[in-house]
DNA sequence: GGGATTTTGCGAATGGTTCGCAAATGAGGT
DNA sequence: ACCTCATTTGCGAACCATTCGCAAAATCCC
């Protein structure tokens, strides 16, 4: 009955390699498209369910983007954070602000809201992208 | 030649008319489902192109929600401002705050990013499900 | 009311995501 | 290395939200 251990297979190995060398965020038709430009012949339908996987083990950010399609990046919601992203390459850097939590606090309370979490997005150019 | 004015349709009423009494994001189901209490009969199809309208003249905000699923709400983006969502019923009340500007002013130059714009979501509980 | 134009409903098409199941792969023991 | 068996993969079908094409209905204006 007991579950053996998480297999170690290169289809996620691939992927998550794919993951690592982006910092932004991509869908799943996207790593799919990486994949096969590394010559790693990955099904779609095991990308959905590597992504899945990482985000049920919380390594990975998931974001619809404006359009509904929801893309995935490598960074871990678990400690809390918020992004910068490029407007024109859609890289992404981490922002941690202790000052934004101190905002939040003092809206805690607000038009009778108990408030208990944020979610923030900034939005600009990169460095690369001036 | 020249384009007659919008007509103003039943239809169009009543989407309107759903949008105007729920102050939470509504999926195009919702609302069509919506509709269908009020005993108005309007095809899913027509839901969307009244939404798309809407979003044209800059009188709702839409937001891919968590899963991707777009929803629509009566808000004019058109006024920066930011929204407090309860994570029990759903209601949406505006947030507007001079002091998140300024906060986001500290930021504009950031890890090399040049930021020029943000978005922020607020969660808790609103007073009536506190 | 009549006629030009816009809007609607319907059903088909699309695009992203999920499912079911047989074949392939990985882990562990011999 | 080989065998065994649970897990994972690939494939195609299914699914769901959204978009399209087009004929019929509604709106506006005279
Ligand atoms: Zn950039
Ligand atoms: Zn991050
Ligand atoms: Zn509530
Ligand atoms: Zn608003």
């Amino acid at each position: 009955m007991g579950l053996r251990a998480d297999y170690v297979t290169r289809p996620r190995e691939w992927i998550a390699s794919i993951l690592a060398r982006e910092p932004r965020f991509l869908s799943a038709a996207q790593i799919h498209q990486g994949l096969e430009r590394d010559g790693a012949r990955v099904s779609l339908s095991t990308v959905y369910r590597t992504l899945d996987r990482l985000q049920a083990k919380g390594d990975i950010t998931v974001r619809p983007d404006a359009d509904g399609e929801v893309t995935y990046m490598l960074c871990e919601p678990r400690h809390h954070h918020h992004h910068a992203i490029c407007r024109t390459c859609g890289r992404v850097e981490d922002v941690d602000c202790a000052a934004m939590e101190q905002f939040a606090e003092s809206l805690r309370a607000h038009n009778g809201f108990e408030l208990d979490g944020h979610a923030i997005e900034f939005f600009g150019k990169c460095g690369a992208c001036r």
